[in-house]
DNA sequence: CGAAGACTTGACGGCGGTCAACATTGGTGG
DNA sequence: CCACCAATGTTGACCGCCGTCAAGTCTTCG
């Protein structure tokens, strides 16, 4: 069916951002683009503040003032449909950037919040746009990120549109533990994680109740247990085989080559 | 709570892409992010070619070699499931690039398909890779590009997430008639369309059968006709209701500013 | 004319939405 | 320290949208 290409899992997918001019050494994202480094850059003047309730920073339909890295916490991206109904588009992680959008002068397409107990570094988007232009290295990693997230996305796309709720919810607690851990995150099983069954439901087009009850098959079959702000992941193994989860899109590329005939 | 911000509408976002360095003007893009200008560059050696059945050109897994501008026809980018299951991220339309992906070195995360009829411009992926590095209007250009993309993933993900069928299919029948006439197609009502009942099914997270059923419950209350590979609107006005359907995400910005209070 | 693919229609069932209570948790002030 | 309240989590009953299965018909093309 297809060539089984063993996963190495030590391929280094962006080392290549690292070989630019030298010039731009100053700030070395690294492969896993990791954007925290960006507050080496002096001249942009990192503002680093703490968020203690839900906030949200950028707004859709305003155009972004500043540019955020997310430094510790979690926030969302999300799109208000005006009745009402709200879709999560994606969630961040410390180390991401708080919107791509937010180097461009667009009125923006998207919200987005941060959850209690983030840090951010706010910038100037003008001034890192500003920067963009000079750096061949900046920009071949605004091209990185532009492709994890689109990929992310894609990944979510594949998620609503063809797994069930017990995949969906598996999956993404799947997401959350491998993006963590390519940050560098030393946890063990259990994830601090402030986000609500609510928000899980918005991503993943189910409501609160459906969510509430597919958790709860989850923990009796001993997959996940996700309670008090904690998800702890207890069969691995299972529970990858149940979401068909494989992190390559995490690091923007896929090791198998599925084949297909055409039509 | 916030502030209500009328709708201008009449921003020409992506205009400051032709205030560039004038060298880089032999390839204007203009407004719309129409790739088919970059056949301008002679460097780059075009090479154009039709094709007249369903053809595979990128495959997920792969390290795409070459670059393709898509001038005529259709096109769809997709992911396999291995299981069969097959998700469709997004729809190709004239002027479009066949991934951005393909411009840097990395295995794919999923394949493209051309459709019938379909007429490509071919480019060296490296070559264009190469290019980008000398020229910034490029690479405007490139994030234009991928502001866009991610706006109708974000999109779709709305749609599969907190739309029912009857609204994701008016949805994205809208969003065809949008990107086409934003490319300057002037088709009245009629739209000639290769696209199957297999394919919104496949985009949209339906089966086939209930997109049929629901095509033609659209056809019965005089909204949409989509038939032999013609798509007809027929009361625009009301579709766009149905729908919820505000094309300002095709301009990479929205107009609307919705407002929410915390939580 | 035959075969393969696309489209159509009906019967039936299940996943997940809706409605309605109620329990639990956490924060706030008396 | 406890009363109170709001937000979140939990559970059950019911139902509808959409998937599944099955049997066609229509279209296209060799």
């Amino acid at each position: 069916m297809a060539d089984s290409e063993n996963a190495t899992g030590a391929q280094d997918p962006g080392a290549e951002l690292d070989s630019h001019s030298p010039d731009d050494r100053e700030f070395s994202f690294g492969a896993t683009l990791d954007w925290r480094r960006l507050d080496q850059i002096q001249a942009l003047g990192t503002r680093q503040s703490a968020v203690n309730k839900p906030t949200t920073v950028l707004r859709q339909g305003q155009i972004a003032a500043s540019f955020y890295i997310l430094v510790d916490g979690w926030g969302l991206r999300y799109r208000q449909l005006g009745d009402g109904r709200r879709q999560i588009l994606s969630f961040l992680l410390p180390g991401d950037p708080v919107t791509l959008s937010a180097l461009s002068p667009r009125r923006l397409a998207h919200s987005v919040q941060l959850l209690p107990d983030c840090v951010v570094s706010e910038f100037d988007a003008d001034a890192v746009a500003e920067k963009l232009h000079g750096s061949e290295y900046l920009q071949a990693c605004v091209n990185a990120s532009y492709e994890h997230e689109l990929a992310m996305a894609d990944e979510l796309l594949t998620n609503l549109g063809r797994r069930s709720a017990k995949e969906r919810i598996a999956h993404l607690m799947l997401e959350f533990d491998s993006r963590l851990k390519l940050r560098g995150a030393d946890h063990n099983r259990d994830i601090s994680m402030p986000l609500r069954q609510r928000h899980l439901a918005d991503a993943l087009g189910l409501t609160t109740i459906h969510v509430n009850r597919t958790l709860r098959i989850l923990r009796n079959e001993n997959l996940i247990d996700m309670r008090g702000g904690i998800l702890r992941i207890l069969e691995r193994d299972r529970l990858i085989a149940l979401a068909k989860f494989d992190a390559a899109y995490l690091s923007a590329g896929t090791a198998n080559g599925i084949d297909a005939g055409e039509h």
